[in-house]
DNA sequence: GCTGGCCTTGACGCCGGGGTGAAGGTCTAG
DNA sequence: CTAGACCTTCACCCCGGCGTCAAGGCCAGC
């Protein structure tokens, strides 16, 4: 099949996959006429790379996966680079996780204090001090 | 005081000055010879930027604080828009937290599955199977 | 044989936010 | 006098994963 056949198949575009081509992830055979030429096999390797792509796995991190499809394993994932990318993914986003919870917890006690110093200074003096609120109204 | 000594005080560079000015984040008086003037209320002002900076706000939802610190009041926080940044920015978190999250149990769950096929082929087949395993060593 | 639809390579654009760098000139401190 | 700080403007960077032309080849159907 060409190159416009497998993108539709796969739901991606042709400059895609020159892209992926140009990166060495997913070569081509080329016919007489120099276009590319591609076969079941490489649509389930063009999948394997869309379903971690979904994930949030740059595209880097996709080729142990392709490489273990490749080499005629049953699964991108039945190799251990590949669960090893998986454990390093995990670690990543666990390290963003907890680097987002500090900063939430952090901006919650921000806020938690001004509204108390707002209260405060609310019941010592009623008016209300700040103009800035209104918008345009 | 002039750029380069607000700089150091503030710990960034003059560069970075002039940009907030071109933001209209922080303008400056001028001098007669055309140099820029600021004074301790300015480094108030870049103070409560730098500490919203760091955690992660864009520049654009730092200029409520400095506008409320500018109008007078105690803190950045003082006013209304301040903390309606403050729930706005908690929000984004714990919308960014979700998709994380989501995304770390799908993974977790690719793991896990990976796992349980290469542990249920080596019970039967107790060969190692895949050479891509060796790196250099 | 010609039109339209596929294909080829190559090069530049973009997105976004927060700056940074260079060039070329003015001013000041010692 | 001279080094260093300051001024302005314009352009560039970073990052990945493409999009978007541009200019041309190849082939099927009519």
């Amino acid at each position: 099949m060409r190159i416009g056949e497998l993108a539709e198949r796969a739901g991606t575009t042709t400059r895609t996959l020159r892209y992926y081509e140009s990166r060495g992830l997913l070569p081509a055979r080329r016919g007489g006429n120099g276009y590319r030429s591609y076969d079941e096999e490489d649509l389930r390797l063009l999948r394997q790379i869309r379903v971690l792509q979904d994930f949030g796995f740059e595209l880097e991190e996709t080729r142990p996966f392709v490489e273990c499809l490749r080499a005629g394993h049953p699964a991108g994932d039945s190799c251990p680079a590949s669960l090893e990318v998986y454990r390093t993914k995990l670690a990543e986003l666990d390290a963003v996780a907890a680097r987002l919870a500090e900063v939430r917890e952090r901006v919650a006690a921000q806020l938690v204090q001004a509204e108390a110093a707002r209260d405060a200074l609310a019941a010592v003096e009623p008016e209300p001090r700040c103009e800035l609120v209104r918008t345009e109204e």
